[in-house]
RNA sequence: GGAGGGUUCGCCUAAUGGUAUGGCACUGGUUUCGAAAACCAGCGGGAGAAAUCCCUUACAGGUUCAAGUCCUGUACCCUCCGCCA
């Protein structure tokens, strides 16, 4: 959401950000919108402050005479009232509705671009891996070494259902404390355990909904899965003053994502690459309400995630996502994408975002700056390891006789083992 | 799942249906060599240059000229019973 005051000012640089993002939104429609819902207000408070006025004095007036044309005069008034306070509702909820629409204004460092296509490549790293034998995928590898169940996974959690077991276990689990100790080492960020199970609302805060309704799995009793552990730490401070000398908040959250995945059917159809369920670190920064300091820790998280892919030794390159492929919130978004063997390209495995005020203003999260006025902190996510870095390993490690090198890495947390072969019996 | 009790500022707390009180904490100032104490001021949110006005007693409705207070519903918390990793 952003600022009322902001769309006003800014109407033309509201408009073209909406353009460039591809969104059709009528930056005049919402304005006469405010018209009204501003000359509405004045009028109910001007008459709001006339019956609390006149309300003050009927206590006061001992004539009874004039206490009972007072009331009369008041019951006029209120009925006034209450027609003008209808049309308010009715405005303030269009205006609402309305507002949730309003895009967040892409950064001048955004390319222009309609859809992923139009992603611009800004960096790699590492050398694409050449076989001297034919690759194979993930499934075949993993199911070969007994790491991966897909029939069963499917007969027990449906389509996109899987297990992880033995080695491909033990080698999730391993990048998990890998993870972990690669942030404690770093410092700073918190790490947290974190509900996926969540109220409505903080996916309405995070902007997840009402646009993104569809991927999004639902109770029947109206919580929503959450696909990151973005929305529950964001959801941690909701309605919230924090202190500034605490900025900026760091956290480290880990959770259970679901993916409903619906606007993907027939897509990756295949192993693990797209599921509906996997487990995934992600960071959160809360941080002061400066562009600078936004694109600061932007950087920042970004570099953390190459990081950790460069210590797996896997070859990635990094993409800036053009302004039409960016979510309603997002000023700006870099994707990670791993080199993945057995399709001969690369693919998605994290994405960092920042949204300026977009999020904590929904959520209402904010901070008392030096002058002492409440500000919305600026808020900025990015994976740190989701699902997929494991079928990048196993396919960029295969060996010709379908074992996989273990990464350094991750040795010291598989027990110092080095290399997945076939065991006798699986 | 069942029964009962509760929700007013960061914490505590007041308010015969008449427009939210006081304290603690906190912030700034005076004082001081410095601090403590004392004193003064601020201390829920919004609009406004300001005067001032509106909103705010968990949330949403309702009754009333007027609701923290009365009525209905919802959320959350606590206690007890039942079930349970």
């Amino acid at each position: 959401m952003l600022d009322i005051k902001f769309i006003r000012e800014n109407k033309d640089l509201v408009s073209a950000g909406a353009k460039k993002k591809h969104i059709d939104f009528n930056v005049e429609e919402l304005l006469k919108i405010d018209d009204k819902r501003r000359e509405l207000t004045q009028s109910v408070e001007k008459k709001r402050a006339e019956q609390n006025a006149v309300s003050q004095k009927i206590v006061k007036v001992s004539d009874k005479k004039a206490k009972e044309q007072m009331i009369i005069e008041m019951k006029m008034l209120k009925a006034e009232l209450e027609k003008e306070g209808k049309e308010l509702r009715e405005i303030m909820q269009k205006w609402q509705t309305f507002m949730i629409s309003v895009p967040n204004i892409p950064d001048i460092s955004v390319p222009d671009g309609a859809s992923d296509a139009d992603n611009k490549e800004i960096k790699t790293y590492g050398i694409i891996p050449q076989f001297d034998f034919i690759p194979k995928s993930h499934i075949e590898l993993m199911q070969n070494l007994g790491m991966l169940d897909l029939e069963r996974g499917t007969k027990v959690a449906g389509f996109r259902g899987y297990f992880l077991k033995g080695d491909g276990a033990r080698l999730q689990f391993a990048l998990w404390r890998f993870i972990e100790d690669f942030f404690s080492r770093k410092g700073g960020f918190t790490p947290m355990i974190v509900p996926s199970l969540l109220r409505r609302e903080l996916l309405l805060g995070t902007g997840y909904i009402p646009q993104g309704e569809e991927d999004l799995y639902k109770t029947q009793d109206g919580e929503y899965l959450s696909g990151t552990a973005e929305v529950a730490m964001m959801g941690y401070y909701m309605d919230e003053v924090l202190d500034k000398k605490n900025l900026p908040i760091k956290m480290l959250g880990f959770s259970d994502a679901f993916r409903r995945e619906a606007g993907a059917h027939g897509k990756d159809t295949k192993g693990i690459l797209r599921v509906h369920e996997f487990y995934k670190f992600e960071q959160v920064v809360l941080c002061e309400a400066s562009h600078a300091e936004s694109v600061k820790f932007h950087e920042e998280i970004q570099r953390n995630t190459e990081e950790i892919t460069e210590a797996l030794g896997l070859p990635y390159r990094v993409v800036i996502n053009c302004a039409g492929d960016l979510g309603l919130g997002q000023v700006k978004k870099y994707d990670i994408e791993v080199w993945l063997p057995s399709e001969n390209t690369y693919r998605e495995t994290g994405s960092a975002s920042y949204f300026h005020d977009f999020q904590t203003r929904r959520l209402n999260i904010r901070y008392r700056d030096d002058d002492g006025k409440l500000k919305f902190v600026h808020s900025l996510n990015n994976t740190a390891l989701s699902g997929r870095p494991l079928i990048m390993i196993v396919e960029n490690y295969q060996q010709a006789d379908g074992s996989i090198k273990i990464p350094e890495a991750l040795q010291p947390y598989m027990n110092g083992q080095s290399i997945i072969t076939k065991k006798i019996s699986n």
